[in-house]
DNA sequence: GATGTTTGAGAACGGTCGTTCTTGACCGAG
DNA sequence: CTCGGTCAAGAACGACCGTTCTCAAACATC
């Protein structure tokens, strides 16, 4: 009953997800969603309901299918050099946390709902770092943060510590 | 000749600074501006010519008055640990590199002029630590992006790491 | 093939955006 | 006091914002 829905969701998702990472919530129009997705403003409002809706949908789908996934695999490192060694890989090839980071600046601040997945994502980062390195070490907020700063560095364009570098970093911390 | 100005331009710009600091560039409107600096529109674009003018002046105000002064504090540090120790607190008792923080992430990919006076200011910290932990060492880089992920921890509301914890980490690298 | 329901296409809504213009208040110089 | 120039006040501009509405096209069901 009724015509069949011409896009995939997951993948308009997925499109949106991108482009509020890189042009931020504010930066993001409708107009550039209805554009970038290929989907029609009133597909896009009867199956997100509105733009916050669709944000956070991204949101989620991000931290599902990339952030939860960093997350698992930095935990089987062999140490916390490897570990970080891996992040800043994993940051290379991709948009890897890229949303979580913008969220975390823009929005977490002013939508509660942002704020908790927010929380998710970081938390999950704090865990992988506490796995490896040892619970009660008391610095897996810490080197979260380093994960975080690093990605940022990445992002802003600025040409960020080698990799090298973070592996003769991660010599000092174990 | 002619009326004389009533409002003080430094302390507009540093008005300007903390409510872009707080809800980032297109998050702020010049209604906004106008209101929270209690400056007139007419005056305001006489005075910075746009508000992407005002952003800039704000930007540079916020590295001359808080970040290059912090990063000059930091090189003063006895190692690494006490860097760690004294970024954090100056993050906690106000909105220091706030402004650095949210211009990163939001506007220092697609406006190059931001884009430049945000790597001042990572280069300023990135100097402090190279200063502090030996140049050479190859660290700098990836210390800086603690600093800076731990603000951003702090800034996203999300309890941060505690003041112990990150003497603990710091421990670890000198 | 006719019916019923959901989608896609796009015009249109009021509101807000950044910016500019017009007008009158103000003050130093002559 | 008069004049010239700068400022403050606020209305007004076109453009764009997120959202809604109308209507024809496209199927599943009967």
């Amino acid at each position: 009953m009724g015509r069949p829905r011409a896009f995939d969701e997951e993948q308009a998702v997925r499109a949106a997800a991108e482009l509020f990472a890189v042009r931020g919530y504010e930066g993001t129009s409708v107009d550039d969603l209805v554009t970038g997705l290929g989907v029609h403003r009133g597909s896009l409002y009867k199956v997100f309901g509105s733009k916050r809706g669709l944000y956070l949908a991204a949101l989620r789908r991000h931290l599902d299918e990339e952030v939860l996934p960093l997350a698992a695999a930095l935990r089987e490192a062999d140490g916390l050099g490897t570990l970080l060694a891996q992040a800043v890989a994993a940051f290379d090839g991709g948009p890897a946390a890229g949303l979580l980071l913008s969220a975390a600046v823009e929005r977490a601040g002013s939508d509660p709902e942002v704020g908790a997945l927010v929380g998710e994502g970081m938390a999950a980062l704090d865990g992988a770092v506490e796995a490896v390195g040892g619970a009660g070490s008391g610095t897996s907020g810490v080197l979260a943060a380093t994960v975080l700063g690093l990605r940022l560095r990445a992002r802003a364009g600025l040409g960020g510590p080698s990799a090298d570098a973070v592996l003769a970093f991660a010599g000092r911390v174990g």
